[in-house]
DNA sequence: TAATATAATTAACGCTGTTAATTATATTTG
DNA sequence: CAAATATAATTAACAGCGTTAATTATATTA
């Protein structure tokens, strides 16, 4: 890489940062171009020798979060075993990330994204995170194929709706009373 | 009702009919104080002598859309009879409701609402147009209490999920995927 | 008809995203 | 090293947003 491309990724860099310290903080409702530039140590029309628009950044941001969030779910699953509880402790793990980081969540499922590609992405990857314990159980005749692929997206769907219902509508008020709910979710689902 | 507040009280209402109307075209995004003003037939500013802010015109939308929703709902349901099937003409009307007005579905579960106890109501709206059903079930020894309410919960959330899914990142891509999606969804969790 | 009360309006402020024109800083050349 | 060029960063501007204050138009009462 010359010694130009070098700066020039550093200085992008410097705003991909901003705008997750803004994500990650205060959320997407605070976010905008001059609180970005001003974070980044920039003015705010530099951004855009950098950057198309304000999405280009919001999709760069997104992506790295994916990262963050599933090294965040590995490092609560190492010790547990495939399966069943490994499900759970997934499960735990992606909930525990985006109480965390309530303005990540409004970016995965909420806010509007740049292309249907990055959609799929995002939609699924609670149950991709899920998918070696689905084949785990698939192949110790717990479940049959078909099974397997209802209760995975079910389970997916009714973990990304209770977490909309806590972050945006404060449904269950208590953390442990989520935690509780989603218990219930998993046993009702993996009966 | 004096004269005063007659003439008040229809103001009022040309403000609300103008700010369902965006809601259920354009949707929220589309919204905005002068947007409205402009189609109740008021400079921007009028909008102000009659609603505290535009939040308050939100709130005010959302109730009479639980309303529209419900009559949407009911009208579908005339024929079933009671208990699982009813549950399923229920999910199946209060999906189709939110793929007609996205921008309702919007408003009742991600906008920032006022108070929390209309969070509350429209958190479990769905939950409680199948009050009945879950009720007879109880009754008739399908479910124990504590099972019905566990399934109660998993399928509001996980139809939520899926209309999320499907409304905000186009997953499934189509409506009839999305119908067999939410068939498989019920008869998982109902078993 | 004149005075008063009410309704509706325009002007303004500080935000927002984005673009064009301008200034400051590096780099290359003579 | 100085001058010319290329690149990076900036300010100014535009049209939109929600909201408030001051002002004008309209209706009601004396």
């Amino acid at each position: 890489m010359t010694n130009t491309k070098l700066k020039e990724e550093r200085t992008r860099g410097y705003f991909i940062e901003a705008t997750k310290e803004i994500l990650r903080g205060e959320g997407s409702k605070a976010l905008s171009v001059r609180n970005i530039a001003e974070r980044a140590g920039y003015s705010y029309a530099t951004l855009y020798n950098y950057f198309k628009d304000q999405t280009e950044l919001i999709s760069l941001s997104l992506l790295e979060f994916k990262d963050e969030c599933r090294d965040a779910v590995n490092k609560n699953i190492r010790k547990s075993k495939p399966g069943k509880t490994e499900i759970k402790a997934i499960v735990h793990g992606y909930i525990n990330y985006f109480v965390q980081y309530p303005g990540v969540f409004d970016l995965f499922y909420i806010e509007k994204l740049a292309s249907k590609k990055v959609d799929d992405q995002v939609i699924t990857f609670l149950d991709t995170l899920c998918e070696e314990d689905w084949n785990f159980l698939i192949r110790n005749d717990a479940y049959s194929k078909q099974e397997a692929e209802f209760k995975r997206k079910t389970l997916n769907n009714a973990t990304i709706g209770l977490l909309m219902s806590y972050l945006k509508r404060s449904t269950p008020s208590d953390y442990s009373d989520l935690l509780k709910d989603i218990d219930m979710t998993i046993d009702t689902i993996l009966s």
